[in-house]
RNA sequence: GCUGGCGUGGCGCAGUCCGGUAGCGCAAGCGAUUUGUAAUCGCUAGGUCGUCGGUUCGAAUCCGACCGCCAGCUCCA
């Protein structure tokens, strides 16, 4: 990491006189084991370790603590271990790259999540060819097993070593702006010669790097600025150990195994026509039923709670959109507007004033309130091509969307009823035990601070109440109001945002919302803007890839595949399938005149959790053979007990399939 | 929007570097086979090689612009 912390000293050694004032080394076993006066903390450690932890503070193992420190051995098995070997991965990346192309001037080389990466401006552009290539020139580094040293230069030194890299100099120059100070001294760690700053700490030597692999090459702004220069960032993972390296890589194929865009057309549930224009879908056949299927649910669920069901047009006068400011903030992301005899209209790019209308087509009294207005509403923004992805981000999009307009006193009570909703409509797709952040005011806002503080006020009671843990991103709310996210995990362990709340007093005013109170006095209501989904297509993405396209029964497009052996079964099957579609269920009968081994591949690649083989044997015995998608076979099951285990599974949405 | 890569029948790909008017597998249609749990065999049809323009005797192949897709960056009400 860069100077973003305070630079930790290599020297701070008071004296120390006594021994019972010495470093004292806590090893694993909870012994502990005290470091003679000057000795660097890496002589004392038990092998295998990177760094050490002294004081709570992260240091590598040249470090001379002072006396009474405490200090911890740190594994690359640790957390941040693992975090200081990748971060010295990023230096013999960086290393072999200048080795290799001399004129290359690097730039940043952070630890990232599952790897490390470095930017570089190059001379030409590299291909994927050229990864083997510095993979080879890293490999020769570690086998090298060079130390990595660690030294503190004065501004004017460092500006000097990095003479030919005007990124390093920038940074350090920065840096004395930022400290205020000139004569601020910059840690620089360096191996054979080859020199970064960096605050560090780093591995012993290049030589305990373990397991490494480059991964992919793009181009990354300089310092994330759209207005900088584009620098070719070179993507690499680093592990302790080649079965760590190996079981990554296979998370990759994993990944890439449940692809939503792959899995939806293997599926035959959506596609992505070019003669519609970038991130807009049609759903197919099977899609639509697994759509609805969700909307039911979702709809059905929301009338439970007290929701009212509206709807509103597709597309609205620019004069909606200047009084709820989203014309002021988002335009250029919103399609462009059409004229109509003189009048502008835009798409909805959002549902809010649809139903702040509603609420204001007639007087309203604090009796009317709480009000939860609902809508699975569709909406249209221009996101900039480079961001559209498949489902996870389209242009054209349906929300769960809902505003619920309540009295100020009403609004923790309000929010504890959308976080319970919320649970429960995530964990009947197995999503649990979310990661939830409440994101403050951001630079561009409406709304004057005293109704910011009160609406964070309330999240962040109604969040204490809720017993939820919750982390605070500061200034990443809406420019309306702070908002509260939950992200899931899903059946590989990726994060996804997937619900928002947020509460505004914003837009209340701006559209001089209002209702009498007790008092008979008017009063300006708070709305609370939240979609639990998220948008239908985005969900859709993220279930496809967290089910791997295995959908829970009562998702699934079509539930039961019947495979008659030879014709002569085909009147059998009609009526298995007509008791089937009697129990609510959706069944297929594949008449193909194809092999049972072909017609069974065929279900099993479309993911049809049961498929039932019809012959001879089921025609006389009335009873059925039952194969699900994971390939287990169970001849001889009573077709009444398959009947009603299935009913079952699908009525109660099960996640778990019913095995026979 | 930016950087890089890619675009060849519905899908997955070869051919492009070294110009000489397209090929494979799956899918589809037809025929034979009536089949017992992940691909039966044969035949047929299907492509102005993303679009437009340029270079050339000749362009899928070389050059340019545009469109679309992919990865990352930036953005995300």
């Amino acid at each position: 990491m860069l100077h973003t912390q305070e630079v930790v000293g290599s020297n701070p050694a008071a004296p120390t006189n006594y021994h019972s004032h010495m470093p004292r080394l806590a090893l694993p076993d909870a012994s502990t084991v005290e470091l003679a006066e000057g000795e660097p903390v890496g002589s004392a450690l038990p092998p295998g370790n990177v760094a050490a932890r002294v004081d709570g503070e992260l240091v590598d193992l040249s470090f001379v603590p002072g006396a009474d420190a405490k200090v911890e051995p740190v594994s690359p098995a640790d957390p941040d271990g693992l975090h200081v070997l990748r971060h010295s991965a990023a230096h013999v990346l960086a290393q072999a790259v200048c080795k290799l192309i001399p004129e290359a001037r690097y730039a940043i080389g952070p630890p990232i999540e599952d790897g490390f990466y470095y930017d570089f401006e190059l001379p030409e552009a590299l291909t994927p060819d050229d990864m083997p290539r510095i993979e080879d020139a890293m490999r020769e580094i570690v086998a090298s097993d060079q130390p990595f040293s660690r030294t503190e230069l004065g501004r004017d030194e460092a500006l000097e070593l990095f003479a030919g890299q005007p990124f390093k100099r920038e940074i350090v120059e920065q840096l004395d702006e930022a400290e205020g100070a000139a004569g601020e001294r910059v840690v620089v760690y360096r191996n054979d010669g080859w020199a970064d700053l960096c605050l560090g700490p780093h591995l012993p030597s290049t030589g305990r790097l373990g397991a490494f692999k480059l991964l992919s090459v793009a181009g990354a702004y300089w310092r994330g600025d759209e207005s900088r220069p584009m620098l070719t960032r070179i993507y690499g993972t680093a592990w302790p150990s080649q079965e760590e390296l190996d079981d990554y890589l296979h998370r990759l194929e994993e990944a890439e195994r449940r692809d939503h865009r792959r899995l939806g057309r293997q599926l035959d549930l959506f596609s992505f026509p070019p003669e519609l224009g970038t991130g807009l879908a049609v759903w197919h056949q099977r899609g639509g039923i697994f759509r609805k299927q969700l909307e039911d649910y979702v709809r059905n669920i929301h009338l439970e709670r007290g929701y009212e069901i509206v709807q509103s047009p597709h597309i609205a006068r620019g004069k909606l959109w200047e009084t709820s400011g989203h014309l002021a903030k988002f335009r250029e992301l919103m399609y462009p507007a059409m004229e109509d005899e003189g009048t502008e209209y835009f798409v909805k790019p959002m549902n809010c004033p649809f139903h702040v209308l509603v609420y204001k087509s007639k007087t309203r009294s604090y009796r009317d309130l709480p009000m939860r207005l609902s809508e699975l509403g569709t909406v249209y923004r221009h996101e900039r091509a480079g961001v559209v992805h498949g489902l996870l981000r389209a242009r054209g999009f349906t929300q769960d969307d809902s505003h619920i307009i309540c009295r100020e006193d009403q609004l923790v009570e309000e929010l504890l009823g959308v976080f319970d909703l919320t649970l429960e409509i995530q964990r009947t797709f197995g999503f649990a035990d979310p990661v939830v952040a409440l994101s403050t005011k951001p630079g561009e806002a409406i709304g004057d601070e005293a109704m910011w503080a009160r609406a964070i006020d309330a999240l962040r009671s109604a969040l204490d109440r809720s017993g939820l843990t919750y982390e605070v991103a500061e200034g990443e709310g809406a420019f309306y109001g702070p908002k509260v996210d939950f992200h899931f995990r899903d059946a590989i362990g990726r994060l996804w945002q997937l619900t928002t709340i947020q509460c505004d007093f914003a837009l209340p005013e701006r559209f001089e919302m209002e209702y009498t109170g007790e008092d008979n006095e008017r009063h300006r209501p708070v709305m609370v803007h939240r979609a639990i989904l998220g948008s239908l297509e985005r969900f859709s993405g993220v279930l496809i890839e967290h089910y791997a396209g295995d959908f829970p029964l009562w998702l699934a497009p079509e539930q039961v595949r019947l495979v008659p052996v030879a014709d002569r079964h085909f009147e059998h099957a009609q009526g298995l399938a007509v008791r089937l579609r009697d129990a609510g269920l959706r069944v297929g009968i594949d008449k193909s005149k194809e092999t049972v081994g072909k017609k069974v591949r065929e279900a099993q690649v479309m993911k049809i959790p049961y498929t039932l083989v019809v012959g001879d044997k089921e025609a006389e015995s009335g009873d059925v053979s039952v194969r699900d998608r994971d390939g287990n076979e169970t001849r001889g099951v009573s077709f009444d007990e398959f009947v009603r285990r299935v009913s079952d599974e699908a009525s109660t949405r099960s996640l778990e399939s019913s095995s026979f």
